[in-house]
Order: C-alpha cells, then sequence, then structure tokens
DNA sequence: GCATTATTCTAATAATCGTTGGAATATTCG
DNA sequence: CGAATATTCCAACGATTATTAGAATAATGC
C-alpha cells in the first residue's frame, strides 16, 4: 500500500534493462546477436573476449531477458527475445551519437564521411535497387545475409569479394552495408573495390537501423 | 590503427548512455523531468530521495548528456537535452514491460486493468475529443500542463479536483492521463471521480509516450 | 563407458557505484 | 557586507560488478 515502496520497484525493474545495457561489451554482443542467432563461441571470437567472459555477460543478458538461449546438439545459440530489443540498442547508439561530442568525433575520424541515411534516402535507395541502377552488397558473413537482409540486396561476404569481384557490374554503382553505423566491413569493402575500379560508396545502416526505420526485410 | 581498440572506445561511448540509465533513481528523475524542466529541490522531493543524492545522480546524467542545468536565480533547473532522450525511457520502460514478467505482475497488481493504447486507439480518442465526445484531463500539476499536454486535453490538477469537479460535466465520458504508466495519479483521479457519479476512465499514456507514438503535443 | 569439446558455475580480487554526512560554493535578500 | 538558501564537492562506507582462473556439468563421438 506505500506509494514510494512500489514505484521503486517499477523502475528497479526497468533498471535491470538498463544495467544489462550498461556495459561495452554487452552492447557489443547485442549488436552481434541481431545479425541472428550464433554460439557463445562465436560471440566470444567476434568480440574479442574469452568464453568465460562472454559466457558471463550471456548471462546477465539472459537474466534481463534480453537474449534467450537455445541447445543445439554441442553448442549453444543465443539469440534476442525479441525484435524490439535490437530497436533499443538502435535508440540506445542514436542517443549516443546525438548527445555524445566525444563519440560524434571519434566516427568522423573513423569513417570519413558520414553517411547517416534518412526516410527519404532509403526509399529511393530501395527504388533504385529494384530498377537495378545501383547494386547493394551485403557483405557480412553469408549466415548474417540469410537471417535477413535489405530487400534487393545480394550477398558478397568481406572476405570473398577479392574472389567473387567478377559477378559485380563494372558500369554501375555499387551500395555496400554491413552490421550497423560502427562495423567496418562496409569500410574495408568499399575500399577494396575502389582500388579494382568500381564506383562504390558504403551506407551506415543495418538491419537492425533498416528495421528501426519501420522499413521491412527480406529472408532467405 | 587497432580495430579492436577503436571499436572498443566506440562501445565505451554507447556504454555511458547505458550506465546513465542503469539506476532506479535516475529512471525517475528521467521520467520527471520529460514533464518538463525541474529544480533539484523539486525532483528529490517528488523522487523521494535526499537533495544531495539528487544532485549526485544528476550529475551522472549530465556527464551522459541526458540532460542540461541552467542556473535561474537561486535555483538551477534542469530539463531533458532533448526529445530523443524521454523517448529513450519510453523504450526502456517498453522492453522491460514486455520482457520482464515480473514487471508485467507487478503492474497488473497495481493498476487493475492494463490500458495500453495502439495507434487506431489513441486516434479515435482524439477525433472523439475533438468532437467533445469525451472530457480528456491532464491531472498533472499545472505547470507540466503547461510544458506540453495532449491535444484537447484540459488541466485539472490531481489535487484540485475536490474543489473544481462541478466544472466537469456529469454526462460525458471523461479520459484521465498523467505522467506515463508508471504514475498513479490518474488512477486516484478516476476512483475520486467515479465516487462522484462520473463515468471515468484512465489511460496509461503520459506525454513522452504520446509523442514517442509519433504524435503531436499542445502547448500553452 | 571414456575421452573430447562446449559451456557454465564457483571463488577471488580489484574496481566501481550508491548512499550518507559534513564542508564548501554561489546566489539572493536585507 | 552578512545572513539565508540552494546546490555541489569531498570523504567514507558497504554493496555490486567485471574479470580471471580453476573446477564442474552436459552433450557428442568413438
Amino acid at each position: 500500500m506505500n506509494k514510494r515502496h512500489t514505484k521503486d520497484l517499477l523502475y528497479e525493474e526497468v533498471a535491470r534493462i538498463g544495467k544489462a545495457v550498461s556495459s561495452p561489451k554487452r552492447l557489443e554482443l547485442l549488436e552481434l546477436l541481431a545479425q541472428g542467432e550464433k554460439t557463445v563461441d562465436a560471440l566470444a571470437a567476434e568480440a574479442g573476449i574469452d568464453i568465460k567472459l562472454a559466457s558471463a555477460h550471456l548471462k546477465v543478458l539472459k537474466a534481463a531477458r534480453l537474449v534467450e538461449a537455445q541447445r543445439d546438439g554441442r553448442f549453444i545459440a543465443y539469440r534476442l527475445s525479441g525484435e524490439d530489443v535490437s530497436a533499443l540498442w538502435v535508440k540506445l547508439r542514436t542517443v549516443a551519437e546525438e548527445h555524445l561530442v566525444e563519440l560524434k568525433v571519434a566516427m568522423e575520424q573513423i569513417f570519413a564521411a558520414p553517411e547517416k541515411l534518412d526516410a527519404e534516402t532509403r526509399r529511393s535507395l530501395m527504388d533504385k535497387a529494384r530498377r537495378g541502377d545501383v547494386v547493394v552488397i551485403d557483405v557480412r558473413p553469408s549466415a548474417e545475409y540469410a537471417n535477413g537482409h535489405l530487400p534487393f540486396a545480394r550477398s558478397m561476404p568481406l572476405n570473398e569479394i577479392r574472389q567473387r569481384i567478377k559477378e559485380l557490374p563494372a558500369d554501375k554503382d555499387i551500395v555496400a552495408y554491413c552490421r550497423g553505423p560502427f562495423c567496418m566491413m562496409s569500410a574495408e569493402a568499399v575500399a577494396l573495390l575502389k582500388e579494382h575500379g568500381y564506383r562504390a560508396q558504403k551506407i551506415a545502416d543495418g538491419t537492425a537501423e533498416w528495421q528501426a526505420a519501420g522499413l521491412p526485410l527480406a529472408e532467405s
């Protein structure tokens, strides 16, 4: 019946989510999981941390119900427990980009040109891709592409580009994307393509950003 | 040039926002500030904590650039540093409501009927309010109403309802709202109105939820 | 059933955080 | 200028948290 006490309980529950997203490593894990289901092993490797530590962080995320685990034979696969979780990650990152000058500066130094998209740009990119005026390539590992990708995008994983570069039309603009604004794969892909004489550019969006903007993904 | 290191920096910056929202008290302060500018003093009183503690928490929020402070004579007023901050609060709370069973249960116990609104319901409520079929009342303190409120809503602060109850039409449905789903003022208002024979109900939305749903607020 | 591999659990340490009390600062009012 | 008020700074305590190492669990393949 104590009003103060019940209120405290409510905010404490929400703070469980806040605590879960208060660690850089956990945020990185969330972003990786936004690309699709992954094993502890794969997550630890990609995040550059010990498996034990990854497991501990995943446990925290699981306690906050942001991720779910499922045993699949010898491995345990983790996945986000809903689309809203990846939307939360996008929101957090967007607020950080908007308000933290340090982050803005860091990103400008790393990625020469910021390639933020607005609703209009996203739509027109899709139109051009549909008509075949540009070729949109998804440079993430193919399993992530299979889990969901931008409409009209074709899979061209970063580590296969060198071998498969001939598959790309030399007379069209190429637009590369990867896991999101923090991911460096699309920038590397663009550099590689330009070296070979292609007209290429990257966009900051990954599938999570695309979806958070209310646009549909394609599967298979 | 070390890829791992630069990535760590980026996630660390976002985690600054995460850390800022990892404390229940800070979340409560954010929700209060979403209702408009307030002094340390007022914030501490409403959140039920010591002024010193409130000041310390505000300092953390300020370091994360989620709030701004401005001296106004003898007082220092704090406010959110952008609309996206209150949208972040709404998103965090929404994810918590969606995934944390404990929170769902707690809210069902406190607020008998959940009054979640969808886009359709919000629109139709506005239509009815515009036509005068229902009377929407904002039961927050009048300063918060002045800072922004639902369109067609009139101000009727909880602690003035008893005196001013005659101002309300007895033959129309009354819809009360307050600061959001965690706020108990609208529930109290409804109880009071029903006691006096009015047909009244509450909605969970506050201005932050309304705005986060992409709908406009009214000012003055 | 035994060795192997993937993952989690336990324990321990150092670092960080929330909270409180007391002193210090800044502004207004007389 | 001096008193009063609002707010912050500083120091200190106990409570969490991140991280690492080592032991334990669970499923697989021979």
